[in-house]
DNA sequence: TAGGTACGTAAACCCTT
DNA sequence: AGGGTTTACGTAC
């Protein structure tokens, strides 16, 4: 056998046959391996076998066998198989029967999906087959193309090097191609080989960089590029927005020449699907080549940016920045560089590509990418799919186990599960607070608590089953809420998790950052979807079973900590904040938080023993001792004097090693201005640290009216709906349809939509979009909204007044 | 080509006057 | 004009 890592799947209709084909990148090359003799099938409950049966025949659709079998749906039913050599009779089998209310199990699952499941493979297999020999294929083509393949699941994990290809183009604003660079920098053999490549249409000039080729016009621009793309022969594409834009407008210029865009590893050219549910999303499959796009991986790897822009992302992560300062009128300077700069342009172009290429070495994109897939199941390049992932790694274990899945909605109690348990705080200015906080906490308590799908029938089929007095309960099964009974014996996630969890202590210790990343999104995405009416699993009796332990734990743990001697000020879902008192030092801190660490992980040991005779896997952690910590009150004056003392939620700031952690506050909100922001840091850091506050509040007051900050009192807003969809008007809304509407008056085509951020500011003729304003700002009014609810916030806790501050110094002039 | 709920804040909106 | 309610956004976990 082979061994080798999967780099696309598909299932297709060959003549009458079912194929499934695999693209599988080996030590030796790509392999195309073919797989015949699969067959589709979906499952009915056996009661409908003979109806079935005579409606496929009265509607003349074939099915290759049928075959009851031991499974049993969720229901206890019996189901019978209903298999199909034919993917069209598959679809059209389904549809006849479920329009004549039979139901059908697992029919959403795509055979290749399947094939790949019920094997347990996810991304490093083993294979075998018969090689053919390779026969008029265009000369770049070396690939192994093996016939009447059959893989396993490989049980090592490959290091087997994926060759990226980083690819951006250059276009004017009628989307007509300029040029296409293209960079990569791939270690082969412990080589460094550095590629670079930039098309570019135009007449050969002299002394230009030897990375430019020149070619005559759009048509040659597109098949050069092809040319290059075979002969590099990469297993993966990268770029920025690369498949809706790049990859798209590519195709698109192919069409309108009649261009064969043919850069799949056999000479095929794209297959496009879109997104049933958005229209906007396209996504693209090559033959044996995976693209990634370096936003959609970044997002997936929990990496936040204020902006997604490659500039932007380049800034944060690389410390660089782009050639071409003036992304406002990027469009034009490409244009002109086009026309009377075309060295300069095909640099530009280049470098694109080359950051592209840096901030997935620097974030480890790739490594990411494979893990992920590694441990899911899920293609490379795939977008989101915790369902997907979930369904692949429980579903093979739940059919050796004697059940078949159910299906999205057949779970339809109205019962809703609560999320996190958050508790009131109390507000005021300490000293000394000590944070815990319960490690993975979800998935700690389906571990603890043996919470799962399969879990919950067999419990409750067992606590049924009990007529007695239900002493059953402390033998067979753990009790969770609203009736759900869990089995100590049968489930599958609890021992997913603890394997995981394993995994994850191992990357921690070999400081593997990326793996230990994914398989943190990973255990954490497992709660999420029970508790999505998406997945076929959702039940709220489980993801209620997980928060409604949360809160108990939660609570009971508060109460540990207050009969400890010490007060709990504010908690939110898997944390405790303890005020242990003025004067203490950080040595003594640090001594009393690992104490009552200690002293609640026993309290949980002990508690959980007794209670339900299991073991606990909740692991509390001292996490961080903040010198000083601000809980601040909530804002507004709509609460009775009564309520005059309560302390927000999920808002507040701490300081650690003279660090000020800010949590919720404007200083970590997008949709703040950046004086406001420069304003809270300030502020805090001089009654953190005891220091006068007056001449800073005057300082700036004076100063913005002065204009000085003009360039700080920006609002940013997303426009998160269709503009069309808004009942109100907010001043974000505003300002885009001012902008609007003169970029319509000007001829161009108004940018402002779903999606887009706005920059807007207030002005003494009310909101403008920033980039059109020529009003004077209105500083009252930033004075009043950005500055003052800031500095009230924290003040008073100092028994000080920002309109006290502001009115002295109106006096002085 | 479907992870979740809880929360604070500002401004618009709506109703009554 | 003023107060209560709803909408919208971004965030914590």
């Amino acid at each position: 056998m082979d061994k080798g890592f999967l780099l696309t799947r598909k299932a297709h209709q060959s003549a009458d046959v079912l194929q499934i084909t695999l693209w599988i990148k080996t030590s030796s090359g790509p392999v195309k391996l073919l797989i015949d003799n699969e067959l589709a099938l979906f499952f009915i409950e056996q009661v409908h076998l003979n109806k079935a049966l005579k409606i496929l025949a009265e509607n003349k659709i074939s099915l290759q066998k049928y075959q009851t079998l031991q499974l049993k749906t969720f229901n206890h039913q019996t189901v019978s198989a209903l298999y199909f050599s034919n993917l069209t009779n598959f679809y059209s089998a389904r549809d006849v029967l479920i329009k004549n209310e039979i139901k059908c199990y697992e029919d959403d699952i795509r055979p290749d999906d399947r094939f790949l499941m019920e094997r347990h493979i996810t991304a490093d297999l083993e294979f075998k087959g018969i090689t053919s020999e390779q026969a008029n294929m265009p000369t770049s083509e070396c690939f192994k193309l093996i016939n009447h393949g059959q893989c396993k699941r490989s049980l090592v994990t490959s290091d087997i090097q994926l060759t990226m290809l980083s690819l951006d183009i250059e276009c004017s604003a009628n989307e007509e191609l300029y040029s296409i660079a293209l960079y990569a920098s791939n270690i082969v053999n412990n080589n460094s080989h550095v590629y670079k490549k930039v098309l570019i249409i135009g007449s050969p000039e002299d002394q230009c960089e030897n990375y430019i080729e020149w070619v005559s016009d759009e048509q040659q621009l597109l098949s050069q590029f092809i040319k290059a793309v075979l002969l590099f022969d990469p297993d993966i594409l990268i770029g920025w927005n690369v498949i809706n834009f790049d990859f798209f407008l590519l195709q698109k210029r192919c069409d309108l020449y009649n261009i064969r865009l043919a850069i799949g590893r056999d000479g095929t050219t794209p297959f496009w699907r879109k997104n049933k549910s958005n229209s906007d999303q396209v996504f693209i499959e090559i033959s044996g080549r995976v693209v990634l796009d370096g936003i959609d991986l970044l997002k997936t790897a929990t990496y936040k940016f204020s902006s997604f822009s490659l500039d932007n992302v380049a800034k944060s992560l690389l410390g660089l920045s782009k050639k071409i300062a003036n992304v406002e009128n990027r469009v034009k300077e490409i244009t002109d560089n086009f026309n009377y700069n075309k060295p300069a342009l095909a640099a530009y172009n280049l470098e694109d590509c080359r950051l592209v290429w840096f901030i997935f070495d620097k974030a480890q994109l790739l490594s990411f990418a494979k893990l992920r897939s590694q441990l899911t199941g899920l293609p490379l390049g795939r977008v989101g799919g915790s369902v997907a992932a979930f369904t692949n790694l429980y579903l093979p274990k739940l059919h050796r186990a004697g059940y078949i899945a159910p299906s999205i909605g057949d779970q339809k109690s109205g019962l809703i599960s609560p999320g996190g348990y958050v508790m009131n705080s109390m507000p005021g200015l300490y000293r000394n607070v000590l944070v815990l906080d319960f490690k993975s906490l979800y998935p700690s308590i389906i571990r603890t608590f043996k919470i799962d799908p399969m879990g919950l029938v067999e419990g409750l089929m067992k606590y049924n089953a009990s007529t007695e007095v239900k002493n059953i309960t402390r033998t067979e099964v753990i009790t969770g809420y609203d009736g759900a009974y869990f089995s100590r014996k049968h489930h599958f996630l609890p021992d997913i998790i603890e394997s995981l969890w394993l995994e994850r202590d191992k990357a921690k210790g070999q400081a593997n950052k990326s793996l230990s990343q994914a398989i943190k999104i990973l255990m954490n995405s497992f709660y999420g979807v029970l508790g999505s009416s998406g997945c076929r699993f959702f039940d709220p009796h489980l993801s209620g079973s997980i928060t409604k332990r949360g809160h108990d734990i939660l609570k009971t743990t508060r109460t540990w900590i207050n009969q400890a001697g010490y007060q709990v000020i504010y908690g939110d879902t898997d944390s405790l904040f303890v005020c242990i008192g003025n004067d203490v030092s950080h040595t003594d801190a640090q001594r009393q938080g690992y104490s009552l660490q200690n002293l609640i992980n026993a309290g949980w040991r002990n508690k959980l023993k007794q209670d339900f005779n299991i073991v606990s896997h909740l692991e509390i952690e001292f996490e961080t001792h903040f010198s000083t910590f601000l809980m601040p009150k909530i804002r507004g004056n709509t609460y009775s004097a009564l309520d005059q003392n309560i302390g927000t939620k999920k808002r507040y700031a701490g300081m650690v090693d003279n660090n000020i952690i800010f949590k919720g506050l404007e200083v970590v909100r997008s949709d703040w201005t950046a004086l406001s922001k420069e304003f809270q840091q300030e502020i805090y850091r001089l009654v953190f640290n005891n220091l006068p506050v007056n001449n800073y509040i005057t300082g700036i007051v004076r100063d913005i009216k002065l204009g000085i900050y003009d360039e700080k009192l920006i609002y940013k807003k997303t426009i998160r709906r269709n503009l069309a969809d808004y009942t109100n008007t907010p001043p974000h809304i505003k300002a885009a349809l001012i902008a609007n509407s003169i970029m319509v008056s000007q001829g161009n085509i108004p940018k402002y939509k779903q999606r887009v951020t706005i920059e807007y500011v207030v002005t003494l003729d009310g909101v403008q979009p920033y980039e059109f304003n020529t009003s004077k700002l209105d500083y009252d009014f930033y004075i009043n909204k950005q500055l003052k609810p800031i500095a009230d916030d924290i003040l008073p806790f100092i028994s000080q007044d920002f309109s006290a501050i502001t009115d002295d110094q109106l006096d002085l002039f």
